[in-house]
DNA sequence: GGTTTTCGCTACGATGCTGTAGCGTTTCCT
DNA sequence: AGGAAACGCTACAGCATCGTAGCGAAAACC
């Protein structure tokens, strides 16, 4: 239920998990995570998510203290990552991971709430560190399979790794969230050819 | 004062500029970009602005119909643009150009503008419409660049344009909107590197 | 089966924002 | 200098939201 990050920790979580209580919990945290899709940021007000999840307004400030405190948890809740395999060929793995960012960037649930995030992270100190440590928890299989392939000397040493990761992913995200293009099928394979050609 | 974005073109603009006027336009202009800014899309209330610029609330909604009006008026509102040198030099040419971007995507005003932005062109289509437009003119002189060394042949044909603006401006958006990371400082000239190497 | 906890509901005061109206004053235009 | 236009100010109704309080019903726990 909750993901790894370091979001606040403070319900009674450990020993006893009273059904009624992770029932409201999920369903008002769903709740906020599509209306922070559709209305922003601006828009996931407690009273609204109240309406939409069927839980009662009350109920949500006995298990959050503040909006921002339900705002951090939604946004860290439950993320599915994309899986970047480990065989014997680098263009391969890489190629399949991107594409499945690709996809994942038109499509899934979480990419909807990045422009909310990235708002909220721009003015508020708690909202970065969660974003920080969100992507980096997302970034972490590519980096992963990145360092394999520096082990295995399929990159050569001189190259960085922060430089590849942007090199490889910035440009998915660019155009999905500041260019608002649609997907370009081949970009994913353009970048890997390009990234092989220049760093192999 | 005006942007050649499309936003809404309605006020008594074009024989008549009353000085006055201009001087309440800018004023909440400006006003509202610095809470954009601080406070983000939510924060960017017709009251606030008001307040910070000084301008009575009942003259912002002469000249501005709506919120929404103002606030497309506010993001295209005169925006410096990055520079792109046309030399015999590409490497050189985009090197600079692209550190130029660097140096002002962790410094410029209109920056801090793009969470909002972003944020507002997720779900409003006019506000998407108004951000494409922007983008797009924004791009147009490192398009206009790539498109000459075409020209001279310092760019192989099959290459894609679209794929070599979001490899060498992407990685940058991304360190700084997405992964919330500090300027680095060879990150262009890598970038140039990479795509010269792969596609000169 | 009895106790404890959580729940939903209604109500509330406080606050802030929207968008409009009226009025007197300042500033511009000619 | 005189008329026109824009201005600032105050006030207002309407609405949404916040966050809290109290109560009875439903569900969980032992």
């Amino acid at each position: 239920m909750r993901e790894s990050a370091p979001a606040a920790q403070k319900g009674p979580d450990p020993s006893a998990p009273d059904p009624r209580v992770v029932r409201s919990r999920t369903s008002v945290i769903v709740a906020t995570r599509a209306i922070l899709r559709e209305s922003g940021f601006s828009g996931a007000t407690i009273e609204a998510v109240s309406v939409r999840s069927g839980v009662a307004k009350t109920t949500i400030y006995r298990q959050w203290k503040d909006r921002n405190e339900l705002l951090l948890d939604a946004f860290s809740f439950n993320m599915a990552m994309v899986i970047f395999p480990a065989t014997h060929d680098l263009r391969a793995d890489l190629c399949l991971g991107l594409n499945m960012l690709c996809r994942e960037l038109y499509s899934s649930e979480w990419v909807g709430l990045m422009p909310a995030m990235i708002e909220a992270s721009e003015r508020d100190p708690e909202f970065l560190a969660m974003s920080r440590s969100l992507i980096d928890s997302r970034r972490k299989p590519l980096k992963d399979r990145l360092q394999l392939a520096f082990r295995r000397g399929e990159l050569s040493d001189d190259t960085d790794m922060e430089t590849l990761l942007a090199v490889l992913t910035g440009p998915l995200f660019y155009r999905r969230l500041v260019a608002h293009q649609p997907m370009k099928r081949t970009l994913a394979d353009d970048l890997v050819d390009l990234v092989l050609r220049g760093a192999a």
